[in-house]
DNA sequence: TAAAATCTACGGTATTTACCCTAATCAATT
DNA sequence: AATTGATTAGGGTAAATACCGTAGATTTTA
């Protein structure tokens, strides 16, 4: 078999030159781009040919999740491996409707890390050690169904989200954005129902892992 | 000069994979020990002699901040180079009073990366290249005023916030920790008063930059 | 030993959220 | 033309929070 061609997409650049080093000893494995947003990626797959994306979640400009969903709505794409942070469940099945090939925590070690790549580059998927890959379904309803996995928060409700993590109340964010105070505590009841939480502290901690805030 | 010996501590086994293989093919660094958090690193010390500790804030058990605290109090403790994600204005100063030695973003690269461990370990300061350092200020500052630099909250507090963060009520929070729910309020209420923020978002958005949670 | 800080707790009140519900308007899509 | 989604808004209520104060018990520091 040849190398595996391997793109890293990470914000941080401290990042990219680790799994790098770390990638570069390994035997078949070969870093040939990195890109420090996803847009980027995007753009670098019009010039560079590879066969994994390495790619993160939290990153400015175009999240993992919008660029996964970009790369694969073309034909013939990389397949592509996420890394996070954190374990969030009902995250992997969405990834999997995306048609993401991989999932692999931060806090995985390096040994799994090279499995991962190896079994995605031949074709299988890999989602941890601790996820069992009972679900997979066919490979079409990455695109039939549920068109927003990604976030599934509109914009003005992103807006709303923003100035609720500043400390406005929803009197104040009424009066900037000039609306009633009532339609700020639907929106806020609305995102907190998509997001399946109860409070104005879950709201935030799930601005922070998607990266809207801070 | 010898080696310099390093303690990488990060809670994320990739990130400290690509850093050691970062690390180890640089001349005149060597990685010895590793560690997954505040507290281990804290342990490790009594066993490994290093000469410098790259420490993420970010960790379980015992976060960046809290470690170095506990290290700088001892005498000859290893000189320490923060690793963070996000630049936090304000965040330099409290840091050099707690006696850290440099502060770096992750979103550095190698070079900067291995010029920092070297400048800190010949004695010398290392902020980033974008932090001008004007202040410095004598060695003696660091014990001699404000014993709580790094954040102003209490243990106690700190408990209480991760909880706030978790999304749990005053309620809940006081069962989980069997303390009336008004004594919970009474925390909420002196953070509040200390960050100057006046509602929870402004809490866990302070949680946010000071790396507590996500 | 005295002073300061920490953790605990409560009374009272105004404000804010959270959570039900309905519903009109407008834009986009089928 | 009809449906869907987004945005707007309100009625009503219970729960929770924010904010003011005081204050005892314990621990730490000076």
């Amino acid at each position: 078999m040849n190398e595996v061609k391997i793109m890293i997409v990470d914000d941080h650049q401290i990042i990219i030159d680790g799994l790098k080093a770390l990638l570069d000893d390994v035997e078949g494995i070969r870093v040939v781009i990195t890109a420090s947003n996803g847009r980027e990626a995007f753009d670098m797959l019009k010039i560079f040919s590879v066969d994994v994306i390495l790619m993160d979640i939290d990153m400015p400009v175009m999240d993992g999740l919008q660029a996964t969903k970009a790369i694969k709505e073309k034909k013939s794409s990389p397949f592509i491996i996420i890394l996070s942070m954190h374990l969030q469940k009902g995250m992997v099945e969405d990834l999997i409707k995306m048609g993401v090939d991989g999932y692999l925590l931060k806090n995985s070690d390096k040994e799994q890390l090279t499995n991962a790549i190896f079994q995605v580059a031949s074709g299988k998927k890999y989602f941890g050690p601790d996820v069992t890959l009972t679900l997979l379904g066919d490979d079409k309803s990455a695109k039939s169904k549920s068109p927003d996995i990604a976030i599934g928060l509109t914009d003005r409700e992103l807006e709303i989200m923003k100035l609720i993590a500043d400390g406005y109340t929803n009197k104040e964010i009424g009066d900037k954005l000039f609306i009633s105070h009532r339609t700020v505590d639907t929106h806020r009841t609305n995102m907190m129902k998509k997001l399946n939480v109860n409070n104005v502290a879950g709201l935030i901690n799930f601005a922070i892992r998607k990266g809207l805030i801070s």
